[in-house]
DNA sequence: TCTTATGCTTGATATTTATCAATTATATGG
DNA sequence: CCATATAATTGATAAATATCAAGCATAAGA
């Protein structure tokens, strides 16, 4: 693995207080690979080999149960995923496909909870890392069982908005069909949602939102950080 | 607090590791309180002063939304909650109320945050706790997303016989309104779902459930262990 | 440019789930 | 033991969501 990448990886706050020469060591025993769009990187109920780091591209999280099929998260670089499944030397509970061309540095799962167990740093950073999404799972959980499919979407275009500057109009990064399953609804539903959202000042055109009235759309949507924060 | 409770606390493997002293300190600055049935504890949104462990009696963790709410987790003896928000020092996501009279260990944030930076056992049950605990919430948001109220009954009957050591007959521990919620759904639909369910071999009078086709229940039920396993 | 594949939308309909209202059980306190 | 409150069930209906079947865009390849 070329160690240009190292700088990258290191600014992950998961890496970024480990001590030199351990950090060093993960990346020797590590390697980047390519993959084209589409490719199943990770099969639920694999055992967790490798940590995984994208670089670059765009993968999903997706998990399979009787023939239906539901995404579950988005990851976007520069970002680990599966760490709780490495540290508990545990099988995948969540499928991975690359949505788009992706990079990906894989890190063996046993060089991890090795250096887990010998460096302090390493093993508080994975705490405040595993303590964000285990509270980032609970808001999606919330979100689930407390709002309907419109509300929903209407929550998610607000919080898309304000990770990509607040803007009145932005783009969706993902295509409907996914966006769809990723909110718990059929595409077909997520169209209607879309219109249905139209009276609160929601303006569809492709891929393209714009937020015609966000006062009337917050009313709606009625946000909460304590479910759709990205610091609580 | 009484030392007579410390071997209890000691127990959970999130303490057990512990060095003597530094538990010892925990302790210290512990204290116990005894609550009567349905009193809200924590409510969502506050600052997590305190590290809970209840130690006998049950405790619902729930969220409210808009005017509605909805049941997401039961603790049971003896366990420890809220430890991600502790960790990080953020507010409480849930809610918890006691579901009986319930004797319950308060241990002040500070300190647990003070014993995770020094001691390096400790820092490590709380990543194997933190862990655990993210793959159980990504397993309730499998069964929510994938399956229909039926379904997501079915295979709560089943988790629920297995964990209470498998006969064919057994009680619910909840009352069936806070069941009901927990698996997202209405009271009503409870209902209907049992009645629903006894084609498949389920008989339901009162709390006492009695599955009188495993297999057939199996059949429909489709458990799986990526979303019901306990250990996975 | 045309062709074709793919994703998205729309309408009609079915299914699932929720709501409302009433009734029946079950438990609790006097 | 009765009176009363609370929980659970049932039936009727409404709302939300999914499914099925076309139809329309959009983009990629011939």
């Amino acid at each position: 693995m070329p160690d240009s990448l190292h700088p990258e990886i290191r600014r992950l706050h998961l890496f970024s207080d480990m001590a030199e020469d351990r950090f060093a060591a993960l990346m020797r025993g590590a390697y980047v690979q390519n993959f084209p769009p589409q490719i199943e990187l990770i099969t639920e109920g694999d055992s967790s080999d490798f940590l995984h780091v994208l670089i670059s591209g765009a993968v999903d999280l997706f998990a399979r149960w009787n023939g239906r099929e539901s995404s579950l998260a988005t990851v976007r670089p520069v970002s680990t995923f599966i760490l709780a499944a490495t540290i508990r030397d545990q099988p995948y509970l969540m499928s991975a496909r690359t949505m788009e061309k992706s990079r990906i540095v894989l890190i063996p799962s046993q060089d991890v909870r090795s250096a887990f167990e010998e460096d302090v740093q390493f093993a508080r950073a994975i705490v405040a890392e595993l303590a964000q999404r285990y509270r980032s799972t609970i808001k999606m959980q919330k979100d689930l069982k407390l709002r309907s499919s419109l509300e929903r979407l209407a929550n998610y275009l607000l919080r898309h908005q304000a990770r990509n500057g607040g803007d009145a109009a932005f783009e969706l990064e993902t295509d409907k069909r996914r966006l769809a399953s990723y909110l718990g609804m059929t595409p077909e539903n997520l169209s209607r949602a879309f219109r249905g959202l139209g009276p609160y000042g929601v303006a569809v055109e492709g891929n393209r939102i714009t937020i015609t009235d966000q006062t009337d759309l917050e009313g709606f949507a009625k946000p909460d950080p304590l479910i759709d924060g990205d610091l609580t």
